[in-house]
DNA sequence: AAATAGCGCAACCGCGCGATA
DNA sequence: ATATCGCGCGGTTGCGCTATT
């Protein structure tokens, strides 16, 4: 790489500008015009390079910068320009008037981007962060540490397997579907989400602190065996749930042992919206047997860890329509793959 | 009251591209 | 044809303010 010159020379001063240097930028500018940026330094009287200068007053001096707040209208169309443009923000800031691309670039990563993923918007791609699965296909991610899960459609159901608990973070991920199905005694009435893990991940600190030393004092027993950590939910009616941030859990191998049901509105509880009082969530935790591939649920074993929630996830039963009932949790279940792999990627 | 965490923003950095010597 | 320069772009860093513990 050619290094530039300016960047090299040393007692070029860096960092913030002062209000004096700002006047000799500002008062140079406004009567010579911008010519060649690597002389107006010297010309200026600036310690600073012609690429310290221009990026001020392409950033902060130029007169016909608008400043303060973007509105409603500017908002709408930086989102509708992303969508196009990707992040160009230079092609960007040229449809608005007023507007530098830095501007812009830190208005998106501060808050656009957060506030799609509130509405449930991919920021990257523009699409719903819900993706429909068709049924009977087989989710499978596998990590490229060891760390495998599959997520199941068939029945609904949605199971995540830890070969190796606890599990370090990943950087990647790949995720594949096939056809086999996952045999499932469940009812359709209970269904199973894969959030608990995942988002485990999010809170990976207090997650580890807590699950690790459980895990390492049953590790004989666990090395021989596959391991399934489920959320699942039951209702027997329509219900609806919101995850608002952050709760603990408790685990019972093999059996529920715990309802997060509870109406706390606070943003560091699972807040869960019955219509009658049979909807509820369970978490469990239940070991499987390699060879019989048969669930064991042997030792009641309980442990306890926050699940850090992404976004709310909106969960709709429709008892006259089996299927689409399925479908609405299929979607939600989905939404929280797209989830787990924006936060391991 | 002090320490810490989180956030927004200004500025820097590395790189690529086109123009020119 | 090659090296250098000037410029612009997108990604990243780090400062300073504010909220929280």
């Amino acid at each position: 790489m050619v290094r530039h010159s300016c960047c090299t020379k040393p007692k070029l001063k860096k960092g913030l500008w002062s209000p004096e240097e700002d006047e000799k930028l500002f008062n140079h500018i406004t009567r010579f015009g911008v010519g060649c940026w690597s002389s107006v330094p010297k010309l200026a009287g600036l310690q600073r390079c012609g690429k310290s200068c221009r990026l001020r007053w392409i950033n902060y001096l130029r007169p016909d910068l608008k400043r303060g707040v973007f509105s409603k209208e500017e908002e709408d169309l930086i989102v509708s320009l992303h969508q196009i443009l990707g992040n160009r923000w230079a092609q960007i800031a040229s449809q608005l008037p007023g507007r530098t691309d830095n501007e812009i670039k830190n208005f998106w990563n501060s808050c656009l981007k957060k506030k799609l993923m509130k509405q449930g918007i991919n920021p990257q791609t523009h699409e719903p962060l819900l993706t429909k699965l068709q049924p009977n296909n087989n989710i499978n991610i596998i990590c490229n540490n060891g760390f495998k899960t599959a997520a199941e459609t068939q029945n609904v159901l949605r199971a995540v397997k830890m070969e190796q608990p606890p599990f370090p973070l990943s950087n990647t991920a790949e995720l594949t579907t096939n056809t086999s199905s996952f045999s499932s005694s469940l009812s359709s009435h209970q269904f199973s989400l894969i959030q608990p893990v995942f988002t485990g991940l999010s809170s990976s600190q207090s997650y580890l602190s807590l699950l690790k030393p459980m895990m390492e004092s049953s590790q004989s027993q666990l090395q021989s065996q596959q391991y399934f950590l489920q959320q699942s939910c039951f209702t027997d009616n329509n219900f609806e749930s919101q995850n608002l941030g952050s709760d603990s859990v408790i685990f019972s191998e093999g059996k529920e042992c715990s309802s997060s049901s509870s109406n706390n509105t606070s943003n560091n509880n699972m807040m869960v919206n019955s219509n009658n009082n049979n909807g509820r969530f369970s978490w469990e935790s239940c070991s499987t047997d390699h060879h019989q591939q048969q669930n064991k649920f042997d030792q009641s074993e309980i442990f306890q860890f926050p699940v850090n929630f992404g976004g709310m996830i909106k969960m709709e039963a429709d008892q006259t329509s089996p299927w689409e009932e399925d479908q609405d949790l299929v979607t939600a279940a989905a939404g929280n793959l797209d989830y787990f792999l924006q936060h391991i990627s």
